[in-house]
DNA sequence: ACTGCGACTTAGTAAGGGATAT
DNA sequence: ATATCCCTTACTAAGTCGCAGT
């Protein structure tokens, strides 16, 4: 139907450019050009008045032991400086870029002061705070240069963003959580650690003068430009299209045209799992189990990881003994699963759920003989469980059914909660909460900003002088009703103290949502599901069904991104 | 089957900066 | 004009998932 539609338009060439013919299997591109990645700065030595001392005594640094003090100099007045953890990996790291003299002086990380430096940090920021308007635009329009410079690049014909052009600058790494690498030193990317992809027929980017690039390679079956290994996992980082390319546009549709064909195979695919739970063989019994918390709570895929790597955090298939608690009864309900478990990022999940029987009795034949630290699924991993899937429907994997039931909880929640026929704000107010439900059930979270308390106390505090200017307004109206009783009808003051009670009502009601919206949203983040888990398509129609503008839903970075979904959604589009 | 790796998406936080209130 | 507030943007960590090699 896509792809029909699709042809239509090219003939009758009213498409834009990611309605483009697709490349063969595997080709992302026939030519790219850019000019490579931005590097930071190099580091600027430590002017002669700020000193390090090391047991009282000033001690003057080496260039790159004083550039790694200054990274724990910075961080000074975070928490996680003061964590044992953060202070020997980063002492550790720090004594291997010192001198050998360094090095047998400083030996412990208590007898550092760094306060100077400290100091000095502080009133550099400051000092960038206080810059006169000259200076700050002149910073601009130099940071704007280097945008234009180095922000994008020609891919098939067309002019792209590129979404993070910049080399990451040295520091110290931080993680989420009890990282057991947080304070690592994420060394400086230098020209020789970066690979550059484009056309072997492009302009090839230029290496910094005296440098060579590790390697110029001409693949496209990747979409990456710039690609170096990082020194804390040894991952690779990359240099990508921003998300209003044509590249990462079509990707999003076609995540949201797979969960849509979700949605058509659901209900056999659940029909499915729920039979399974029957099954004599642990891991078909093991795999229905999952897959229903995967449905039902939309919870990640779990792949596995290495422990002493990274935080200990899991999803579906890593869940561990410890992470649930089985309650026979529970506030009412039977069957209960208590979950609570570190997900990505170290978010907490925390949920009881009443489930049916069968998984009910599964859990606890899964449970026989296991201690904490044993694997709740010891027969199934992601790979297994994803393997079925496709088998199940091409393209199918464990997140589909995210992306599925996130955007079907926004249509229906849509469908429930607004009315055309009520006030913009209402119909704003409605979305947000649709938009809510999704956030929880995946569980979005952010923490409650710093100044949450305050802001809402202030908002309350307009919300209540408001409440009082309505009032006088009110009075007035009836002293001019009564004026113009006495004095006859068609009093023009009539009419102004009747606007302006409206006015009032108005700007009151507006204050009231804000105030329910944002109390509603304290810990709740809205972003990350509007950005990748919903369908931009169902907010499209909405929208357009609800006569709302679409500004009121998406600003300007996310139209750019959505363009696709903007251009193409009528009215009567259905997830 | 198992493991490690490469590529790409998803994630929360902090800095930046523009809008609004004072 | 300045301070405050809050949204946007930049940043980069941390997931997912397929593939190749063993």
């Amino acid at each position: 139907k896509v792809m029909e539609w699709l042809r239509q338009r090219r003939q009758r060439r009213e498409h834009k450019r990611w309605e483009e013919e697709k490349y063969e299997d595997g080709v992302k591109w026939k030519f790219l050009e850019h000019k490579g990645p931005y590097f930071p700065p190099e580091y600027q030595p430590l002017p002669d008045n700020v000193h390090f001392y090391y047991n009282g005594k000033k001690v003057k640094l080496s260039l790159a032991a004083e550039e790694v003090a200054v990274f724990f100099a910075q961080m000074l007045d975070h928490e996680y400086t003061t964590k044992k953890v953060f202070r020997e990996n980063f002492f550790k790291d720090w004594r291997k870029e010192m001198t050998h003299e360094e090095r047998s002086l400083i030996q412990d990380l208590d007898k550092c002061d760094f306060g100077e430096i400290h100091a000095m940090h502080k009133a550099k920021t400051e000092a960038r705070k206080n810059m006169s308007k000259e200076e700050k635009q002149a910073l601009k329009e130099a940071n704007q240069k280097i945008v234009d410079e180095y922000g994008y690049c020609l891919l098939d014909h067309h002019k792209e963003r590129i979404g993070n052009f910049k080399i990451e600058p040295p520091g110290l790494f931080r993680g989420r959580g009890e990282h057991p690498k947080q304070g690592m030193l994420k060394k400086r990317i230098q020209p020789e650690d970066v690979i550059i992809n484009c056309s072997k027929e492009s302009r090839i980017p230029a290496p910094p003068a005296g440098h060579h690039w590790k390697e110029v390679r001409h693949d496209n079956t990747v979409t990456w430009l710039v690609s170096w290994t990082e020194n804390i996992q040894g991952s690779n980082k990359y240099i990508m299209l921003n998300a209003n390319s044509k590249l990462k546009g079509e990707k999003d549709w076609e995540k949201y045209e797979v969960a849509r064909k979700l949605k058509s195979r659901v209900d056999d695919i659940r029909y499915q799992y729920l039979q399974d739970l029957k099954s004599k063989q642990m891991v078909t019994r093991q795999r229905a189990v999952a897959l229903y918390f995967i449905d039902k709570l939309a919870l990640r895929a779990g792949n596995e990881k290495e422990e002493g790597e990274t935080a200990d955090t899991v999803g579906c298939c890593s869940l561990r003994v410890e992470h649930i608690t089985l309650h026979e009864q529970l506030d009412g309900n039977e069957c209960v699963v208590e979950f609570d478990f570190l997900g990505k990022d170290c978010i907490r999940y925390y949920n009881k759920v009443p489930v049916i029987k069968k998984v009910f009795k599964s859990l606890k034949l899964f449970l026989e003989n296991k201690q904490p630290g044993d694997e709740l699924f010891d027969r199934l991993n992601t790979s297994v469980l994803n393997k079925h899937l496709s088998s199940l429907m091409p393209g199918l994997t464990a997140k589909v059914f995210r992306t599925y039931n996130a955007s079907i909880t926004l249509q229906q929640q849509l469908k429930e909660l607004t009315n055309s026929q009520s006030h913009l704000l209402a119909k704003l107010l409605s979305y947000n909460r649709a938009n809510r439900a999704v956030a929880i059930l995946c569980n979005h979270q952010r923490a409650p900003p710093k100044t949450f308390e305050q802001s809402m106390a202030n908002l309350q505090a307009k919300i209540d002088a408001r409440k009082e200017q309505l009032a006088l307004a009110k009075t007035e109206l009836k002293q001019a009703k009564k004026e113009a009783k006495t004095k006859g009808s068609s009093d023009p003051k009539l009419q102004r103290k009747k606007a302006a009670v409206k006015r009032c009502e108005e700007q009151l009601l507006k204050l009231e949502v804000q105030a329910t919206d944002r109390e509603e949203n304290k810990q709740i983040a809205l972003g990350t599901s509007k950005l990748n888990y919903l369908d931009p398509r169902i907010s499209v129609a909405w929208c357009k069904n609800m006569e709302v503008p679409i500004e009121k839903i998406y600003n300007k970075t996310q139209r750019e991104k959505f363009a696709w979904a903007i251009d193409m959604t009528e009215a009567d589009f259905e997830f």
